[in-house]
DNA sequence: TGTACATCAGTGAACGCGCGTTCACTGATGTAC
DNA sequence: TGTACATCAGTGAACGCGCGTTCACTGATGTAC
């Protein structure tokens, strides 16, 4: 309502939106509070009103990618026909990619950069964290319902997939361990060509990722779905 | 032969395995000039009469896990009966894990961190870089000599691993498009499970990481060759 | 074998850099009477 | 409505830090005659 609360509230926002811009230009070694500052022509002491320290900063924007990751790829499962099991594989699988392409430092910034201190927002309502998980778990349990079983299973007794209770509980559904496994391993090819595509392990040579991509989505696809598709 | 030559020889080692050790311990950024120097009880400036500059250290670095990790790999492969397919690639996977959790810092090194203004050296012999996908392409020859066909393929015309065509090359081998993408993806799979493991991605709570893996090398597994194992 | 010169490993001081963060301050925006 | 005081956004100078790298130097190790 006061002028006082309202441009506080614009150059909070305008904080954030040259922070990102700062780490998507230049990764996060380019995110600094000098930096911020001179982009926003102030002086570097000022941003301690609104910002407790350069990690606190650096927090902000880890929250912020992790929610921006999960609404976009919610958004493109949740337009997939329900009973299209294998569609909302794909759609999970696409968006994830053409996030990562449109945000790649934001991608590091989440799944890439141990970050020497961050701690984790503690646990109130759904963990932005935890959403892509929870997405895949309504997977698994609807791929279950359908009579869906992929077949991963592990040696021993109990492998247990590390928070897999805990999310269980959050989601309030139940799927096996086998169907977590094979999701998982799904979850964890594509990661693994996600990440070889932002880090340029695949060399210079500039080769058609769109198709690479397509044929390991068929891939984890298979791997989850089993063989035949139905076309 | 002469005093001089020798210790030459034996500074260099020394900076070389100082420069491990503080990459080993402290990661990237513990990895500095002064920081080897302060080591080494020696001035800093001295170092530069054995490297160029940092950049040229972190080279050094780079080319050396590279070696080591493939040394590594390569001789668990080689441990194993040729006929046994699925037991290399296992000792694959296997070896692949152990490196890395041993030697983790150097694990992001190579895979992890894009270096800035690192080239990766030219292309004498064969390069550290390439000899995992050289020994993939052997095992990759031998499955399909042994008539397993595992039936990972593109939807479009010419999908193009990156890369493919050079390393068939250099390997003198011959596989097919299928089979090799069939390989990149267990290695995608692999690659995803060992980032998210160094990266602590996993959350914090103590699980089982080696059944885990277990269970995601059965998958890597089943992906290349197919459904029912012979046990 | 002995002397004159060249090589070169290592020194120590200094350079400039950008960083995060603190601190006493100014001046405008708000609030209470 | 007008005055007295409190709040607080933003300033600018300064702190100490560690870094990579340069440069003129010393003194020991090697080499040529």
């Amino acid at each position: 309502m006061s002028t006082r609360a309202e441009r506080r509230d614009t150059t909070e926002a305008a904080i954030l939106t040259v922070a990102r811009r700062l780490l998507a230009e230049g990764g996060l070694e380019a995110l600094t509070v000098r930096g911020v500052a001179r982009e926003l022509s102030v002086a570097p002491s000022g941003l301690y009103r609104y910002v407790r320290s350069r990690q606190e900063l650096v927090g902000l924007l880890i929250s912020h990618a992790y929610a921006d990751l999960a609404d976009e790829v919610e958004a493109a499962h949740d337009d997939v026909a329900p009973e299209d099991l294998r569609g909302r594989w794909r759609a999970f699988a696409y968006a994830l990619r053409a996030w990562m392409l449109a945000h790649p430092h934001d991608w590091m910034l989440i799944q890439g950069i141990p970050i020497p201190g961050y701690q984790a927002p503690a646990d109130p309502a759904v963990l932005p964290t935890m959403r892509l998980h929870l997405l895949l778990i309504r997977l698994g349990a609807d791929a279950e319902a359908a009579g869906v079983c992929p077949h991963v299973s592990a040696s021993g007794s109990a492998p247990a997939i590390p928070g897999l209770p805990s999310l269980l509980a959050l989601s309030g559904l139940q799927i096996s361990e086998q169907t977590a496994l094979a999701g998982m391993a799904g979850w964890h090819l594509l990661g693994g060509v996600l990440y070889s595509e932002v880090f340029q392990l695949a060399g210079n040579e500039l080769t058609d990722h769109d198709r690479y991509y397509d044929a390991m989505v068929a891939a984890s696809e298979r791997l989850i779905f089993g063989d035949a598709p139905d076309d």
